[in-house]
DNA sequence: TTGTTGACCTCTT
DNA sequence: CAAGAGGCCAACA
């Protein structure tokens, strides 16, 4: 399928969407649930890429533009480290989000991060 | 159109 | 065990 131009428009026009790899990535992330979080890797191997994590990192980017809102802060690398953090409005809104939520962080890594992990390949069957 | 660059992960020296 | 490279898909110059 041709999409250059139109995944242009998708990407900044937010009601002009469009089935893509970002629009799956988009999916996913929605459906993590609230005082939890998953990671890159897990969500690029539910989308059956397992080595496109990059690729989500990149749809996080765009993630500002998408609607309905995508809890970007749910997301982190493999190590639990809120490696996105600078990416929001402010440094500190991403560790600010977690904590509301629950989810204990320190020096930008998450404490028990296996406790709140939530893995789509085992929850989305 | 080609090359570089990512909010990363995994396998190989 | 540490360090490097390859891989994925899309944006941008």
């Amino acid at each position: 399928m041709k999409r250059t131009k139109k995944l242009k428009n998708a990407i900044s026009d937010p009601l002009f969407r469009d089935i893509s790899f970002f629009e799956q990535v988009y999916e996913v992330v929605r459906q993590i649930p609230e005082g939890r979080v998953t990671t890159y890797g897990a969500i690029a191997r539910f989308l059956g890429s397992p080595l496109a994590a990059r690729m989500v990192g990149w749809a996080m980017n765009n993630s500002h533009f998408a609607l309905p809102p995508v809890p970007a802060h749910r997301v982190v690398n493999r190590n639990g480290q809120l490696t996105g953090k600078m990416h929001f409005k402010t440094p500190d809104e991403m560790e600010r989000l977690l904590a509301q939520e629950g989810i204990p962080v320190k020096n930008d890594q998450i404490q028990n991060f296996l406790t709140y992990f939530w893995d789509p390949n085992i929850e989305l069957v």
